[in-house]
DNA sequence: ATCCTCCCCTAC
DNA sequence: TAAGGTAGGGGAGGAT
């Protein structure tokens, strides 16, 4: 291992820098102070222990512990835990660091974890130096003697506006630059925001009036209060504000925030706070009463106390139960503590967690290091522990190494992994940054060709980045099975499925045969899901074409031959099973790999036979099962319930997994493994006895001698972070010891929905069902890696082309956003400037920034220069210098829907044809919102409104076969699942397209591989010829199409499609079925065939399609291409509406208003200084009065009228319930009766003001008419 | 109570 | 040399 060590010690995982060791050692955090002279060295907790790291950090000094989950019991997540040490003092705000001179130094030391309590928690926040301890408040403030104001807490009035807070805080500079913690530098920046601040959060506070004689006790202190206090927030915050202190409202910006007050933390918050000076509100109460600031050490906030009473756990960790004083005593010792551990790069310390909020380490995958930021290493699980010490070793000084751990390490050569696989799951990164790329970054040209502001960056990056990959895969997947199972209970039957049906095994089959297939959960019979997952898969794959390398340890990663050495921080997507035995894991970095098994073998990615393979998998599944919801590209979950009941077996479910996994393997040549029970859950616990190359059914009765064999992490959806939380508020992780907590205590410890899915699964339970038809929520695209700027410019740029990246995503599903969250990663003061990953993101804080998003008339949009100026704009407004930038990400949410209501000719006049008729004409249903839609375009306005990228007039419809011209008002009215299904159709065709290449490129395929892999060039072709039931004709021309004209792209749904003779036949008057909503047709129709509309059965859910196969069938025929009758194309008006659907009432109907609302701002707007036109106001009258009507949408119209009248306010509030002037009131009766039109004609502000009052009450009155003969009462439009 | 927002967390 | 993405579930706490 030494030698090992040597070698890496310049990168990540177990080996350091040498120069860094030494200057980390030299380093002396704040906390160190207080230790300073401890020898002592704090004993970390038990399983998880906190390192604490220090970085080269410039300027402020802080410690952080980083959690280690080494011996922690049970967890075996290598994350974990929380650090603590106090936040840096810099804002974000500021630009670089301080010069390094300043940081004090410290010690390393490594603790021994000795099995203490885990948390070490922020108790440890070492008081900052000497001088710092004053913290921002000296103890001994000159003024502190005077008054003390008022006692306790009273929040009473001080003098109310009094901007003694505003001066104190231009006194904080004082106190500030004080301390030797915060740099001068820093300091003139902080004590200019924290101006800036005050006068924005604080001028409602009433202050102090002439702040400066009071007792400016609380000077330089900024504090935020967390959750609820004794006192209350409002009563602190008079305090604090009182007496000079600064209230910070938001923990924003936490590099402000001095202390934190509380009463109480989850553990989140404890890991948030792990930097932060954490105490209790006494601490304020009792300085007022003294009128001086007294030492906040004496009141830090300790953890265990006082949280949860109810939670026994608290016996459990000692450090919980320290007195303050001892806490503050202690501090040192933790503080050492986690030093220690911070040396310890291969612990995994989960940074991430840390962040808190600003760490970004979160994301980082869980089984490596979850959070360990890659800067930190990662973690190892539990049983690795050890070794992940070993690993650490080699780089780091005697002071870390723990002999026997060390020993343990088995340097073996491939032969043989020495016992069972330690093996530490995450790659763990040094600390110190990385060597290479620090000297590469030296170098202009390599900066300029391979960081972020290398052209072609993102899409080159994409193409390798086999997370995006998978989350890729799985969108589509899932598109995919909700494809094939409308398909299905339509009644097709697609070629490879007839062939699979030929095999006996047709999914089609199987539903008809037994209609409970789907979802819920049957009463009566149990469920039989399997959970089915490739061994390896990555792995698996590549050995398909290497088979002399079967057998052997083996790993995918980017990182080939000898690359990188033995300190290669490539990450390894999956090992294969004689790998495991070593202890490597997926996610680990090669090198932590290589010195668990120096002889490993790598092998490339080949990202397109994983999409191949996965595809033959799927459409194997898809044959077998009755429901099925894709997991990710090589795991899916299968309800077999009535397939497995119909085979005749001694174990059914048993030969029947056995029966897919031989097919899955000879159509693959990879094994699947399969988890038999009968729920998802206990389905997947069963798949981790199944493993590798097996089947293994779980029954009931073997369920509770199993649960206590695991740990809490072993359930699906329990990572790290519920892991500590159990440990720390139920003293353990061990399923069988959580069996014994009642369901209360859990929900307490976890939360209330996470409490009661873990008491459930402790029993076996889980009524879930099995999820394939969501509708998705929200587009992303984010890159935290390469990202290096020098300046603003190549951020802008670089800002540009992820918003562009985020439009082809969007138009890519005909979506539209209205809301936009910027995510920004900024480097850690205290990280490297080169993390350790390769040009990783090493510590960062993170920062997320919401806004609303709008394009024209304020709907959604998918305009990249929208969202990419507005992108910027946050990026800008967060003044983080672009140098200290490591990670963006760009997130659309609030969708719509991008539909084209009115046929894309051009103007007016087809429009008016077509609203005149064609619609009529075809004998399809007109929705009166519709029609108000297609009215607006062609008022007055509507060239104000152009398409949003200027849809070729040509393009004529056909284009378009099917789907192209859904009549949007059908659409929109559509239940959430038939909608998503429908739109899924649309997807096929364009499915997202892989990061920057066009879609025209490549059809259906998802990222395209690259690499290694050539260019997957036929992965549309062999979707298609995959997919249960291909529709060439469909996806090939619809990608392309997408890309020749994307605003003309809109579809239309057509209605339900029924003749008249059924409607007769079912007794529903054609007449008056074709007037009604879409919605409410289907509603009366599928009531009238005898459907139960899943409005009727569960409303809640009411999610998944009926899966009676015929019904379904005919539901969906409607949009049977091949039958569907295609209305003449749209003109070029796009809107995004949504009406309310049968699922989700409250969400639909909220974004169903926003929609007509801003469907109706456009309206208005349209129509500023014109009288509306008559046809809009009736349209719009009979689409609310149909909404009252059919009972589905009062709340929503009446919720429209109230938004309307807020516009009319607005611009027209003058003339509400004005008398009319005899003229004007003729004038309009005549417009009312239709019989006199303005259009044309200038009229006066009156009438014009007037007029649109009077269609609004017109309307009122109409719809209350409707409610009084409806419901025999009036509407409220309060 | 219920919603909405802002995260955290989890998974692959 | 490496490619640390992404979407959805859920909880805490403020707003209503
Ligand atoms: N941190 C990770 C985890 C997984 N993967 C990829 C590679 C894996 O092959 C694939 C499937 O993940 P699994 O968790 O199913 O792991 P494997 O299939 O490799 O192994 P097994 O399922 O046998 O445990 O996802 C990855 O790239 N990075
Ligand atoms: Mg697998």
């Amino acid at each position: 291992m030494a030698a090992l060590s040597a070698d890496d010690s310049f990168d990540y995982f177990g080996s350091e820098d040498s120069a860094f060791l030494r200057e980390l050692q030299d380093v002396q955090l704040p906390g160190d102070a207080r230790q300073a002279g401890d020898t002592s060295k704090p004993s970390l907790l038990n399983p998880d222990s906190e390192l604490d790291q220090s970085g080269d950090s410039d300027l402020l000094p802080r410690n952080r512990t980083l959690d280690i989950t080494f011996g922690g019991p049970p967890c075996a997540q290598p994350s974990k835990r929380r650090r603590l040490s106090d936040t840096p003092p810099v804002s974000p705000l500021r630009s670089h660091d301080p010069p390094a001179a300043k940081r004090p130094r410290h010690d390393i030391n490594l603790s021994i974890f000795a099995d203490l309590s885990s948390d070490i928690s922020f108790n440890e926040l070492s008081p900052p130096l000497p001088q710092s301890d004053a913290d921002p408040a000296p103890v001994q403030l000159p003024s502190q003697v005077q008054s003390p104001r008022k006692a306790g807490g009273s929040n009473t009035k001080r003098n109310p506006n009094s901007n003694g807070a505003y001066n104190a805080l231009q006194t904080d500079d004082d106190n500030y630059l004080g301390e030797d913690i915060y740099g001068a530098a820093h300091f003139g920046d902080f004590g200019e925001y924290m101006r800036r601040k005050r006068a924005k959060l604080q001028i409602q506070n009433t202050e102090l009036d002439e702040g400066t004689e009071r007792n400016q006790i609380f000077r330089g202190v900024s504090i935020y209060i967390n959750g609820r206090t004794k006192p209350s927030v409002q009563e602190l915050r008079k305090l604090i504000v009182d007496y000079g202190g600064v209230f910070q409202a938001y923990l924003d910006k936490k590099a402000l925030v001095t202390h934190v007050i509380t009463c109480s933390l989850t553990p989140a918050k404890v890991r948030e706070f792990q930097h932060m000076k954490v105490v209790r509100p006494e601490w304020l109460v009792d300085s007022v009463q003294k009128g001086a600031l007294l030492p906040w050490h004496d009141y830090i906030f300790q953890t265990g106390g006082r949280i949860e009473g109810s939670m026994q756990g608290r016996t459990m960790q000692p450090s919980m139960h320290t007195f303050p004083a001892q806490r503050a005593q202690t501090s040192a010792q933790g503080f050492a503590s986690s030093r220690a551990q911070s040396t310890m790069y291969g612990v995994q310390t989960t940074r991430a967690s840390t962040s808190g909020r600003n760490y970004a380490a979160s994301k980082r995958p869980r089984s490596p290091s979850p959070d360990a930021d890659y800067g930190f290493d990662e973690s190892f699980p539990d049983d690795d522990w050890e070794r992940s010490f070993d690993a650490d070793e080699a780089g780091l000084p005697p002071v870390y190494r723990i002999p026997q751990w060390k020993s343990t390490i088995p340097a073996k050569p491939a032969t043989k992994p020495v016992q069972p696989p330690p093996a530490s799951k995450a790659p763990v990164y040094a600390n110190g940054p990385n060597t290479h790329a620090a000297r590469a970054m030296q170098d202009p040209a390599w900066r300029a060709a391979h960081t972020s502001v290398a052209p072609g960056f993102i899409e080159g990056y994409y193409r390798n980045s086999r997370l995006h990959y998978l989350s890729t895969w799985k969108t589509e997947l899932r598109v995919l099975v909700a494809d094939a199972q409308d398909r299905a209970e339509r009644g097709d039957v697609p070629g490879v499925e007839a062939r699979l049906a030929s095999q006996g095994l047709s999914m089609r089959g199987a539903k008809l045969t037994s209609p409970k297939g789907k979802g819920r959960a049957r009463e009566g019979s149990q469920r039989v899901i399997m959970h089915v997952d490739f061994d390896a898969f990555f792995v698996s794959v590549g050995l398909l074409d290497r088979p002399e390398m079967r057998g052997k340890p083996v790993v995918v990663c980017h990182s080939q031959g000898g690359a990188g050495g033995a300190s290669s921080t490539s990450e390894i997507a999956s090992a294969s099973y004689e790998a495991r035995e070593f202890g490597i894991k997926n996610g680990m970095s090669l090198q932590q790999a290589r010195q668990l098994c120096p002889s490993i073998s790598t092998i490339p990615y080949e990202f397109e036979k994983y999409k191949k393979l996965s595809l033959k998998f799927y459409t194997i599944l898809m044959s077998v099962a009755d429901d099925l919801q894709a997991v990710s590209v090589d795991e899916a979950l299968i309800d077999v319930t009535s397939s497995v009941e119909q085979m005749v077996s001694s174990n059914p479910a048993k030969d029947f997994a056995e029966s897919v996994r031989a097919q899955v393997k000879e159509a693959t040549g990879c094994t699947v493994s399969i988890g038999i029970a009968h729920n998802i859950m206990m389905a997947r616990l069963a798949t981790r006895k199944a493993k590798p190359a097996g089947s293994f059914h779980l029954t009931e009765d073997e369920i509770p001698a199993l649960m206590g064999t695991l740990d809490i992490k072993d359930l699906h959806g329990f990572g790290s972070a519920a892991c500590d939380k159990a440990q720390e508020k139920l003293g353990s992780t061990n399923l069988g010891e959580l069996a014994k907590r009642s369901r209360g205590v859990l929900c307490d410890a976890l939360g209330k929905g996470t409490g009661e899915t873990l008491w459930k699964a402790i029993r076996g339970i889980d009524e879930r069902k099995l999820e394939s038809d969501k509708p998705r929520k929200s587009v992303s695209c984010e890159i935290n890696y390469g990202i290096r700027f020098e300046d603003n410019e190549q951020a802008e740029r670089f800002v540009h082309q992820m918003a562009e990246e985020v439009t082809r995503r969007l138009q890519a599903i005909n979506k539209k956003g209205r809301s936009l969250t910027l995510k920004v990663m900024q480097r850690d003061p205290e990280a490297p400037v080169e993390a350790p990953k390769f040009m990783g993101h090493g510590i960062c804080i993170t920062h997320n920034r919401q806004s609303p998003l709008s394009g024209a008339l304020g709907r959604a949009t998918d305009d990249s220069n929208i969202i990419g100026a507005l992108s910027w704009k946050l990026l800008r407004s967060m003044n983080i210098p672009p140098q200290e930038l490591r990670g963006l990400g760009i997130q659309i949410q609030k969708l719509d829907d991008e539909v084209v209501v009115v046929p894309a000719g051009q103007g007016r006049l087809q429009f008016k044809s077509k609203d005149g008729k064609s619609y009529a004409g075809q004998g399809r249903i007109h929705d009166p919102l519709e029609r108000l839609v297609a009215e607006l375009d062609v008022l007055p306005t509507p060239a104000a409104m152009p398409p949003p990228h200027g849809a070729p007039a040509t393009r004529p419809d056909v284009d378009l076969p099917n789907l192209s011209q859904l009549d949007q008002s059908v659409y929109n009215a559509l239940p959430d699942d038939i909608r998503a299904e429908l739109s899924q159709e649309y997807k096929r065709r364009s499915v997202t397209p892989a990061p920057g290449h066009n879609a025209a490129r490549e059809p259906s395929a998802g990222p395209s591989n690259v690499g290694t892999d050539a260019p997957a060039p036929n992965l549309a072709r062999i979707t298609r010829a995959l997919a249960p039931r291909s529709r060439p004709h469909i996806s090939p021309q619809k990608r392309l199409y997408g890309l020749l004209a994307r605003p003309a792209q809109k579809v239309k749904i057509p209605p339900p499609r029924v003749d008249e003779a059924e409607l007769v036949a079912l007794g529903l008057d054609p007449g008056v079925f074709a007037v009604l909503p879409v919605k409410i047709q289907r509603e009366q129709l599928a009531q009238a065939r005898g459907v139960a509309t899943r409005l009727s059965q569960r409303p809640a859910e009411a999610v998944k399609p009926l899966k009676a196969p015929k019904k379904l069938g005919e539901r969906f025929r409607y949009f049977d291409p091949l039958n569907e009758i295609i209305p003449p194309p749209p003109p070029p008006f796009a809107v995004h509406v949504e009406l309310p659907t049968l699922r989700k009432p409250k969400k639909n109907a909220r974004q169903v208003q926003e929609d007509a609302q801003a469907l109706l701002a456009a309206w208005l707007q349209g129509f500023q200084a014109h009288v509306p036109h008559r046809r809009d106001v009736d349209h719009f009258a009979k689409y609310l009065s149909l909404c009252v009507e059919s009972d589905l949408g009062i709340e929503q119209a009446t919720a429209l009228m109230r938004w309307w009248r807020i516009l009319l306010r607005r611009s027209l509030g003058l003339w509400e319930g004005m008398e009319l002037d005899e003229d004007v009131e003729q004038m309009l009766e005549e417009w009312v009766a239709g019989n006199r039109t303005f259009e044309g004609v200038r009229v006066s502000e009156e009438l014009l003001g007037c007029a649109w009052w009077v269609a609004f009450e017109e309307i009122k009155c109409k719809m209350n008419e409707v409610a009084r003969k409806r419901y025999g009462g009036s509407l409220s439009f309060r």
